[in-house]
DNA sequence: TAAATACCTACTAAAATGATAGGTTGATAA
DNA sequence: TTATCAACCTATCATTTTAGTAGGTATTTA
């Protein structure tokens, strides 16, 4: 399954904001776009997206920049999903599409339906606390994360 | 998550075509498109794929069409993501693509491996027979599948 | 008041998607 | 033998999505 640079970079910044916001300061996006080797103008449209849906809060001005919006054991990645990207999770609250023919109704039902429910269910059950740790020990165990 | 018309429209060819060819006779494509409202032309640049990948037979000339390539029950949800799209079951076989970064590589291992996995699993535990019951099932409590 | 920062809007190049169109080859039935 | 129907092949195309680039505005702090 594909995923958008969108998700990729919006989890990358999050995993960044949270480790190198610890001491209290805020992290701006010329930061993390150094660290992470993503285009800086990109980020500036896919930060505030996340901030609009709560994750991350953003201070404006001279040593502004983003801290978390919400512990990192509340903010889930379908969250990240939802505020990054229209599709990945689109059957979750949306009414059921309707499909032209009845057969295709039932090929979403029978699975597509299924096939989103797993996937949400895995969205909704991971956090970014989760992540960090996960991201932590890989650097221990060698990768340069810039994280540490 | 977003799915593909193509492979939208083969599952429902699949279908189409297994249930109209019980009883031995060929299923052309134009049969298919009128009962299932798909383009035919679409159609026909769909069905070589299915061919290619041995889920039908094709049958050229006066009453030929199509045919299943095996039984039902060998024919896997996953042998028609792959024969009909390259990205859906990507990280399957292919050795992990190169990450950028070492945090967008901690992202792929922790998370996308993990959903990719989760998705494989689904689709090779799903085969065309069972999927053939449940819209039976369905055409009986009132749908009309202009299956039966 | 200068610098750094988030934020906003518009634009664009490239790729993917969802077809449409026309022609070729092969099998069958009359 | 020939007309017809069928799969098959290749090219083209319009629209949408993706992944940025670019320039400017508003806000905060030192």
């Amino acid at each position: 399954m594909r995923v958008s640079t969108r998700v990729e970079y919006g989890l990358m910044a999050l995993v960044d904001i949270a480790i190198h916001s610890e001491n209290g300061e805020s992290v701006s996006t010329t930061e993390i776009a150094d660290r992470q080797k993503i285009s800086q103008k990109y980020l500036e449209q896919i930060l505030p997206q996340l901030r609009q849906a709560g994750l991350i809060k953003a201070q404006k001005g001279l040593r502004g920049g983003y801290r978390l919006g919400k512990p990192a054991e509340e903010v889930l990645l379908a969250d990240v999903f939802n505020a990054l990207d229209d599709s990945i999770l689109a059957e979750m609250e949306s009414p059921k599409e309707e499909a032209d023919g009845a057969l295709r109704g039932c090929i979403n039902e029978c699975l597509w339906e299924k096939i989103n429910k797993n996937l949400l269910d895995f969205a909704k059950g991971k956090t970014l606390s989760e992540f960090l740790v996960e991201c932590r020990n890989k650097s221990i165990q060698g990768w340069d994360l810039y994280v540490i």
